[in-house]
DNA sequence: AGCACGCCGACT
DNA sequence: GTCGGCGTGCTC
């Protein structure tokens, strides 16, 4: 039987709603359907308090995927025993923080074996939402539950902090200030604090007091007379609104926009997947803003998800400037504090709006009312280690068990939105029309063979660069090198530099002059002779972001050149004062990596350079072409967004690959399709779902030797059962040595997502028993690349 | 993953 | 003689 809740990515979302409640209400009472052994006893969370539970059933943060049961000890908390307590255990030698997952008469083990819990640290669960997408999230990604409600946990509450909203004092004047100041007789500094006071008529919070020197006995002063009274608040102030909701009006729709909005407002009060399909400046945002709109309108929610590189300060100042409401972002450099403020907002409902990147999904919501992804095919969306979760995966699983929308956004859906779009599953919305009166650049291709090249560029792409910025535009180059070259070459002998840990070459670097792997940390430097014939003819080959910089130095040395990689702009604000004197609009060269192709607004830009468009296009990876048109239709629509209209140069050895050509000529959705078509025809995602077992050790033979083992022992267990699921391996990865580790993968496959759960499950089970010590592995379900 | 226990090599 | 290498086993 296909199990609903674990199959939600693949919900039909255009159906309605009878057939899928009684659908979730199943799922909730029968969870045993797909337990992969962990949660077997896992307790719905209405299940009534267990006020005399004999046996608490605990997850621990450990990678072990089971529970450990332990005897309550002191009394019990406030509402009972329930899934979501925190509780202080003893664990080996150690204490940890666990979470109590249900509560049981009975033990596998002896009763009198069982240690009693330290400490209970709760006295209300943590939320039910949260908790069971964190346990979804285990059973779907085959990782143990423990550490995932410890990854999905804000540090503090994970060290076992008291749930609380932290408080701050808010200290304000009760009293008319002379009458005050008549009282106080003479204490100048406390006379001054009153007159401080009196110029607030909301009060002060204590910080604001000391940081005008007063300090906090001074205060208390006051308040012994009865002249101040202090109140603690949420450091989120709930914001009882009164008045309208927008700050600043919203928008006119177009056409288009006002047609998708309606279709989300009709949906508004249950599961119902959208795919926003619009194209660069198409205004997709707006329709965001306006969702939220209805959504806070209902008195509910909304959480939104971007990609990593998105959450930029204009991008949030876009959505707080919209709404008179708190707009709590989960960034990266929140302190683990500010963090639980936000999270802990979020699950009161004080924060009506949520913004964050991948890890935000695990945010709880009081009252959850819709979920946004905006640039759904983000490759950032999907953790590359540990938990290998996808958050817009995750975010379908969730909408659809709270019964709410999910809008998807992009302007390049991954394949496998698109197919659920296609098949009615998801409610596909277009938006076609851009907000500029031009229409989206189109892709010039020109031809590389056999032409001469500067930094990557040749002559007839550079005189393009010379009349864009003699029209006064904007020239922005795109290479996805970083680094000076991408190899260094002997011209003699034929000797190339390589990673001594990796089966890598090493990019040379000029800033500073370093040969450099970008698969490991190991850097080294650049040698004056070939270490292998003695020469000293040692050549650069290709052009990476600093060659191609120094290039247009040369050619264009009156024109200001910005370069953004993560090279150069390791310190964030280095990259925000760039970005600031690049929005002057002044004639200026910008050379990047992907960096600068995704999410900034580049309003001048009037010529977009692609150096090489080449390296997804024979790429083995099977989402490499996905990957690469997506790529260069973000970067192409960094062309020409203000009033002028603008060029796209792509240089390409393979003028006349067909997958090319139907990207320039035809455009990104019409490539699109005809990849699902090869998708199916070649059995890969959406069309059949895959499970990656990853092996890895220092000595080769280790890693084969338990990947060999793994996959016979599966061949067999798959047999025995007559299961459909195909495994194939153990082969060696793509680079089979990486920081002098090798690496060897079983891949799994299966058309239908509860055989590929079973199969996953059971060589898991296998491996945690069996594998030795030396090995590594893990498993990587819905893997984005096979690397 | 931690953290212990345990059994073999070069050192104060 | 012992300090410490990392192989192996256990965690309710």
């Amino acid at each position: 039987m296909e199990s609903r809740s674990f199959a939600a990515p693949d919900l039909p979302g255009g159906a309605t709603s009878d057939k899928r409640r009684t659908l979730r209400r199943k799922a909730q009472h029968s969870s045993t359907v797909l337990d992969g052994g962990q949660l077997a006893d896992f307790k719905p969370d209405d299940a009534a308090p267990a006020t005399q539970a004999r046996v608490l059933r605990v997850a621990v943060p450990t990678p072990l995927r089971r529970l450990f049961d332990y005897r309550p000890a002191g009394a019990p908390p406030a509402g009972g025993w329930r899934a979501g307590i925190r509780v202080k255990v003893p664990f080996g030698r150690r204490e940890l923080v666990g979470i109590v997952i249900a509560c049981a008469a009975e033990s596998d083990l002896p009763l009198a074996q069982l240690k009693p819990i330290v400490a209970c640290l709760d006295a209300e669960p943590l939320p039910a939402d949260w908790l069971w997408l964190c346990e979804f999230t285990a059973r779907y990604y085959q990782h143990a539950l423990g550490d995932t409600l410890h990854n999905a946990l804000p540090v503090p509450l994970r060290q076992g902090r008291p749930l609380e909203a932290r408080t701050r004092e808010r200290w304000r004047l009760e009293t008319a200030e002379t009458t005050a100041l008549e009282q106080l007789g003479r204490a100048p500094r406390q006379r001054e604090l009153v007159t401080l006071l009196a110029q607030h008529r909301h009060g002060l919070v204590t910080s604001a007091v000391s940081a005008q020197g007063f300090t906090r006995a001074q205060l208390q002063g006051l308040a012994r007379r009865g002249l101040v009274s202090c109140h603690e608040e949420p450091l989120t102030a709930a914001t009882a609104l009164s008045g309208p909701l927008l700050a600043t009006p919203a928008l006119t729709l177009n056409r288009e926009q006002a047609a998708a909005l309606a279709a989300l407002h009709e949906g508004l009060d249950r599961y119902h997947p959208c795919l926003l399909h619009g194209v660069t400046g198409s205004g997709k945002t707006e329709v965001y803003l306006q969702l939220i709109e209805a959504v806070l309108g209902q008195g509910k929610q909304a959480l939104v998800l971007v990609p990593e590189i998105g959450l930029t300060p204009q991008t949030l100042a876009r959505f707080r400037k919209r709404f008179r409401v708190p707009v709590v972002a989960l960034h990266s450099g929140l302190t683990d504090l500010e963090r639980l403020d936000a999270w802990e907002a979020a699950r009161s409902g004080r924060a009506p709006v949520v913004i964050g990147t991948r890890s935000a999904i695990f945010t709880p919501l009081a009252r959850p009312g819709a979920i946004i992804v905006d640039e759904e095919h983000d490759g950032s969306f999907k953790q590359q280690d540990g938990l290998r979760y996808h958050a817009r995966d995750l975010a379908i699983a969730r909408a659809h068990r709270e019964g709410i929308p999910i809008l998807l956004g992009s302007a390049t859906p991954s394949l496998e939105s698109l197919a659920q779009a296609r098949s009615g599953r998801y409610r596909h919305l277009r938006l076609t029309t851009r907000a500029s009166r031009h229409a989206p650049a189109r892709l010039e291709l020109t031809d590389l063979r056999g032409r001469v090249r500067q930094g990557g560029l040749i002559p007839p792409v550079i005189e393009a660069i010379r009349q864009a910025l003699a029209a006064e535009g904007q020239v922005l180059v795109f290479i996805n090198r970083r680094g000076f070259s991408p190899s260094l070459a002997c011209h003699q002998c034929g000797w190339i530099a390589e990673c001594r840990h990796c089966d890598s070459r090493l990019t040379l670097h000029r800033q500073p002059p370093r040969l450099v792997c970008h698969h490991c940390e190991h850097q080294q430097p650049q040698p004056d002779a070939c270490p292998s014939c003695g020469s000293a003819d040692l050549r650069p080959l290709g052009a990476g972001t600093e060659r191609t910089e120094e290039t247009l130095a040369t050619l264009f040395p009156q024109t200001p050149i910005y370069r953004i990689d993560r090279d150069s702009t390791r310190r964030k604000e280095a990259l925000d004062q760039v970005l600031g004197e690049i929005r002057r609009g002044e004639p200026s060269l910008l050379v990047g990596t992907q960096m600068l192709a995704k999410g900034h607004h580049l309003p001048h830009v009037t010529l977009v350079v692609v150096v090489n468009a080449d390296a997804g296009l024979y790429a083995s990876d099977f989402r490499a072409l996905e990957q690469s048109a997506q790529l260069l239709i973000q970067v192409a629509g960094r062309a020409g967004r203000a009033e002028r209209p603008g060029r796209v140069l792509v240089q390409t050895l393979h003028p006349d690959d067909p997958n090319l050509r139907l990207l320039a000529d035809s455009g990104y959705d019409a490539l699109a399709y005809q990849l699902l078509e090869e998708r199916r025809l070649a059995a890969l995602p959406p069309y059949r779902h895959l499970a990656l077992a990853r092996f890895e050790a220092v000595k080769e033979d280790d890693a084969q030797a338990t990947a060999a083992a793994a996959g016979e022992a599966l061949r067999e267990w798959l047999a025995a059962r007559g299961s459909p699921v195909h495994a194939l391996g153990p082969v060696p990865a793509p680079m089979e040595r990486r920081q002098n580790r090798y690496h060897v993968q079983l891949m799994l496959s299966a058309e239908r997502r509860s055989a590929l759960h079973e199969a996953a499950a059971w060589l898991v089970t296998r491996l945690e028993q069996e594998s030795s010590r030396r090995v590594r592995w893990s498993l990587d379900v819905d893997p984005m690349t096979l690397s």
